[in-house]
DNA sequence: TGGGGCTGACTTAGATCGTA
DNA sequence: TACGATCTAAGTCAGCCCCA
């Protein structure tokens, strides 16, 4: 996409007026958009396509570098089209379309470009648009552009924000511990959980779904003979991402020794493993997803014992992504994790709304605003 | 509805090349 | 030799999907 699109309007007076929007952008319906089925590939040609109908249009007159501020570090929850203070979204297949906002509250008035002269951009004032996709004859079905207001006062207001940590694991050091004899990196538990935890192993019946019993924890020494060593070359079936996590979760605790019925639902939660203050993780792209929960900063997991994300034990499958083989694994204490990897730098959250497939097909054809 | 997962676009850093 | 332009690799992070 072109520079000039991250650059703000010279004030919030030059924004295009949403209601003109449509105008603009109604030449593209019915015209060819072929799904790669790649979802960044396809919602940034989207973008692309977007943009350039603003672009054989007039855009808003750019602002100096000198006359704006972009209030969120690092840019975040800025809209990507910045002149026209749109983001864009691609609408596929399905009942509902689950719309993702990140890293702002969609309807509240947190600034997000202030002008010297005191005028402002707010997150209530991101106009979104979204492009239905028609799978069949891959054309462009509808557009419809909505503010945050309408979509909470037809749909509902936003989830909560829900937090996404995320670590990287590089390749480098992916590939040291493949290279090394075990293929099992570990580090000792943190100095609170070393008083309880026991080298030895003892068959018991407590059910996963307990909090830690602090006499039947396992060593992380005696975790990676009885656990991670065994996990060594067995495959993670790959029929689904979500269900790649829970055939490790259950291969773990088949190899603890806890007893499973076949098609018997794991517990979810933090840890997956709570009766052994284990967390369970498949990696096989360089990021590794933990979730709302991480041992970047200490928080305490269960108060009773007051044991925190740094006690945690962190079990990393280190998978091929074409054989679903585990490769190699990784066992340490939430606290180590930021010694051996890094951590992405800033925490991203995202607030939720559902939409109605139906509604998208009631403007089938058109390209309308706030309809 | 909240949460987790993969993936690849985008960004940044580093390497190399061309020109003055 | 210095500087800028261009290319490449590594690092970052969010879009969309799926599931409980």
């Amino acid at each position: 996409m072109d520079k000039s699109f991250k650059i703000p309007p010279k004030s919030p007076a030059y924004l295009t007026k949403a209601n003109k929007l449509p105008e603009i952008l109604i030449g593209l319906i019915g015209k060819e958009f072929k799904l790669t089925g790649k979802t960044r590939t396809d919602g940034s040609a989207i973008r692309k396509i977007i943009a350039r109908e603003f672009f054989k249009n007039e855009l808003p007159e750019r602002a100096m570098d000198t006359e704006f501020e972009i209030v969120p570090p690092r840019k975040k929850g800025v809209p990507k089209i910045l002149r026209e203070f749109i983001d864009t979204y691609v609408v596929t297949s399905g009942t509902s379309y689950n719309l993702q906002v990140w890293n702002r509250i969609p309807n509240c008035k947190t600034v997000l470009v202030k002008y010297d002269s005191g005028a402002s951009l707010k997150c209530n004032e991101v106009r979104y648009v979204f492009v239905k996709i028609d799978n069949e004859n891959n054309k462009i079905a509808s557009i419809i552009i909505l503010t945050a207001d309408y979509i909470e006062t037809h749909f509902g207001k936003f989830g909560k924000p829900t937090i996404k940590h995320q670590l990287l694991i590089s390749n480098k050091a992916r590939n040291q511990i493949y290279s090394s004899e075990s293929k099992v990196l570990y580090y000792p538990d943190s100095r609170k959980l070393s008083y309880y935890i026991t080298d030895s192993y003892d068959k018991h019946n407590n059910s996963i779904a307990n909090e830690p019993n602090l006499q039947n924890l396992y060593s992380i020494g005696l975790l990676v003979e009885i656990v991670a060593k065994k996990l060594v070359g067995r495959i993670l079936e790959s029929n689904s991402t979500k269900n790649r996590g829970q055939a490790l979760e259950r291969m773990t605790l088949e190899l603890l020794g806890y007893e499973m019925a076949i098609g018997k639902n794991l517990m979810g939660g933090f840890p997956d493993i709570p009766n052994q203050l284990l967390e369970v993780k498949v990696q096989d792209a360089q990021t590794v997803d933990l979730g709302k929960f991480s041992p970047e900063r200490e928080e305490v997991v269960f108060i009773e014992n007051n044991l925190t994300t740094f006690d945690v034990r962190y079990l990393i499958a280190l998978t091929d992504p074409k054989t679903g083989i585990i490769e190699g694994i990784v066992l340490a204490p939430g606290e180590k994790l930021g010694e051996i990897f890094t951590y992405v730098s800033d925490v991203s959250y995202k607030c939720q709304r559902s939409i109605p497939m139906s509604f998208f097909d009631l403007y089938k054809g058109q390209c309308v605003f706030n309809p």
